[in-house]
DNA sequence: TCTGGGGTCCTAGGGCGA
DNA sequence: TCTGTCGCCCTAGGACCC
């Protein structure tokens, strides 16, 4: 059996664990730059406030409504997760952390638990140990364990915010229940074409032959399908060192100057790189892309982006940094308004286990001095030993006006209590 | 004026060597 | 030497997830 373990309005959630004020309150939580709504409390959703939401665009009514608006703080959202995951990981025995807010867990051999009564036990326990809100939902597939959730998270007094699909009936009602745009795997292309052809919901889906969904959908298809037949296809999955690791921004402004980019160019390999070294991992190869800003039709387009092959695999700052700019200046064209570019380092393999190449090498002392500047800059907290090509002084900043306190993860910003 | 970031997997189609 | 076929590898693009 699987349960899938999801947090409510996680960001939105996190942000009222430490403002107890604001429960039963609107909350958005902003994307990077204040761009987009990224997460939306339930009293915000009644609104109408869309996810992917332009903020500028609903400035009026989060005024106009006493919506709280948050600019988004992953310091504390990751802390929160990880709280979150910790504490599931001691109730079952087998957890696969999904995503920031989501866990599947796995329970074999455990016919002797009720999984109703120990699902709202985990409710309770979470909720309880965290501040942060969950559901729960259990099933013998991990496509179903899903499609239950979302009955524990619309119906939370009916269920306890835990639901377990125990029956045929019971699958049969809740797939019966469920949109087929809502189905874990369905995307707007695909719901768009089922919709079309008159398939609504997720039991209209499963009538469909195999052949149909193996043609139209791939083998992803027809596998969901089997899912939600009841045919266990998926299984739990081990965490794997990544196999891309990207840093993309938009920025705030438009850029018009190779100088520029040159240093955002600089500064994103040298984030991947750390990345690289957290993980153990060379790459040995890199894409760089550049492009303006697609929202503005009245300025000429540009976007292209470009694969460098390494001669070594590295995950050496500095040498990432100097294939990057190579890469950068083959694609930058002057006269454009550039709004966002980005590194993603591939081809990731392990750092232990590099070829030596008869004419090329990662530099030997890079690994020695990459390992001083990773000690110096955890040791001081903030990334202050920098490459020379990298803007000493940060002259771009984020846009983020609404960011809450970074609460559990500083000493300086941690939570003050008055009497 | 202002529209996020970071991933995965699958398929089609072309290049290329056997 | 030329041509056809097969399978492998690579890439771009599409679809999906949070």
């Amino acid at each position: 059996m699987f349960a899938l373990v999801d947090c409510n309005n996680f960001y939105a959630s996190c942000e009222r664990v430490f403002r107890p004020e604001l429960r039963g309150k609107p909350i958005v939580v902003l994307s990077n730059n204040d761009g987009c709504v990224i997460a939306r409390s339930n009293e915000a959703k009644k609104f109408g406030i869309p996810m992917g939401a332009a903020a500028y665009q609903y400035e009026k009514t989060f005024t106009d409504n006493n919506i709280n608006v948050f600019s988004s703080n992953y310091a504390l959202y990751g802390d929160m997760s990880a709280r979150v995951m910790d504490l599931l990981a001691t109730m079952a025995p087998e957890i696969e952390v999904y995503s920031i807010d989501e866990a599947f867990l796995k329970f074999e051999g455990c016919d002797f638990i009720n999984l109703q009564d120990y699902g709202e036990m985990i409710v309770k326990v979470v909720t309880k140990s965290t501040g942060i809100p969950i559901s729960v939902g259990i099933a013998n597939t991990k496509a179903l364990s899903k499609v239950a959730n979302k009955v524990a998270k619309k119906f939370p007094d009916k269920t306890h915010s835990s639901y377990f699909i125990d029956t045929d009936e019971k699958r049969i009602k809740a797939l019966k229940w469920l949109p087929v745009e809502d189905v874990w795997g369905i995307g707007g292309r695909h719901a768009k074409r089922l919709k079309a052809l008159g398939i609504k919901t997720a039991y209209d889906f499963t009538q469909l032959p195999d052949h149909w969904v193996r043609k139209n959908m791939s083998v992803v298809g027809l596998r969901l399908k089997h899912e939600l037949e009841g045919k266990p296809r998926l299984d739990m999955e081990i965490a794997k060192a990544k196999q891309n690791i990207a840093t993309t921004r938009s920025f705030d402004k438009n850029y018009t100057e190779y100088d520029q980019l040159r240093e955002r160019i600089t500064t994103f390999s040298v984030t991947c790189a750390e990345k690289l070294r957290r993980q153990k991992s060379c790459c040995n190869a890199l894409l760089i892309f550049l492009h303006t800003n697609g929202f503005r039709s009245d300025l000429p387009q540009y976007s292209r982006n470009i694969v460098m092959k390494l001669p070594f695999p590295t995950n050496s700052s500095i040498e990432i940094a100097k294939f990057a700019r190579e890469g950068l200046s083959l694609i930058f064209k002057k006269g454009y308004q550039y709004k966002k570019a980005g590194v993603i380092v591939m081809d990731i393999t392990p750092e232990d286990t590099n070829q030596i190449s008869m004419f090329e090498n990662t530099n030997p002392k890079h690994r020695l001095l990459m390992d001083v500047m990773d000690r110096l800059n955890s040791a001081i907290g903030q990334k202050k030993v920098k490459l020379a090509s990298q803007a000493l002084d940060r002259t771009w900043k984020m846009k983020q006006e609404r960011l809450s306190p970074r609460y559990t993860t500083r000493l300086s910003e941690i939570i003050t209590i008055h009497v």
